[in-house]
DNA sequence: AACGAATGGGAAT
DNA sequence: TTCCCCTTCGTTC
């Protein structure tokens, strides 16, 4: 689940139901040692940056910020229902107000931290599609330096922030890009493109809650609801035919992760 | 019951 | 580069 557009999502859905509401806050988990600090308190702001959560309490002292970051398990199950169930033993986190609860567990981070370590946490992302204020040109100097694959930079949060391994492949097939070509032997205008390509898949994902990069064209119509079979022109799809040419899927790891492509389709 | 994989990332080597 | 953490779920024994 986690890409960018998941966090995004998350912010937008945990915002509306808990900014501004004084929320109860425990750790059925135990390994939130700082949910006794903020139980009881106002949630001021939630905000997304690339696959990074910050929770913003109105709290005396220097650490106010929750940061939480999924990790590749990590999960939240946000309920618009008042009553809370029993919470499963693995919840680190769980805010409930009036209107509704959320449930974090598998995660990789969750810590309560102070402004100046939550600015730190977003120097060190490159620009975030889903951000009306990122400059893609801080990535492209990144990219067209780089003697490292195009399919790594994607995948690279101090490049691209909220990229993962899902969007960095149909990125790259849609824009007809092998993934083991060098970033520096991208030109501008290619850099550009894949760029805007990932406002709008990120946006549509954020949109749908789905990562859908098929264009109408390439899959079968038929039905209201694109199948998750028709969902992606090559993630996951190793050794099943390329929609548009026929050639088997291929795929290998790059950087501990699997990156999957067409060779004749990418160049 | 055991194992492997999964949309991630940081620290250690 | 390798290892380690986080949790769930489907497959295999």
């Amino acid at each position: 689940m986690p890409e960018g557009h998941t966090i995004h999502g998350i912010a937008r859905d945990h915002a509306k139901l808990f900014a501004g509401r004084e929320l109860a806050v425990s750790s059925p988990q135990g390994r939130f040692g700082s949910a006794s600090r903020l139980d009881g308190r106002v949630l001021a702001e939630v905000e997304a940056y690339g696959k990074h959560l910050f929770y913003r309490f109105d709290v005396p002292g220097p650490q106010r910020v929750v940061h939480v970051h999924l990790g590749l398990f990590g999960k939240v199950a946000t309920v618009s229902e008042p009553d809370p169930v029993p919470p499963r033993p693995t919840i680190r986190l769980r805010f409930v107000a009036d209107g509704g609860y959320a449930d974090l567990y598998g995660v990789t981070t969750c810590a309560l931290v102070t402004e100046d370590e939550r600015d730190a946490v977003i120097d060190r992302l490159g620009p975030d599609p889903l951000r009306p204020d990122a400059d893609p040109g801080d990535a492209w100097r990144r990219v067209s330096r780089s003697r490292a694959p195009i399919g790594g930079l994607l995948m690279d949060q101090s490049v691209i922030a909220g990229v993962g391994n899902v969007y960095r492949a149909e990125l790259l097939y849609r824009a007809g890009l092998d993934p083991w070509r060098a970033g520096r032997t991208l030109d501008e205008q290619a850099w550009a493109n894949l760029w805007s390509d990932a406002v709008r898949l990120l946006s549509a994902g954020l949109r749908t809650g789905r990562i859908i990069t098929t264009a109408p064209a390439d899959r079968d119509r038929t039905g209201g609801r694109v199948r998750a079979q028709d969902a992606h022109y090559v993630y996951g799809r190793t050794g099943l035919p390329c929609r548009r040419c026929g050639r088997p899927v291929t795929s290998a790891p790059m950087l501990s992760r699997t990156v999957y492509w067409c060779a004749r389709c990418q160049r």
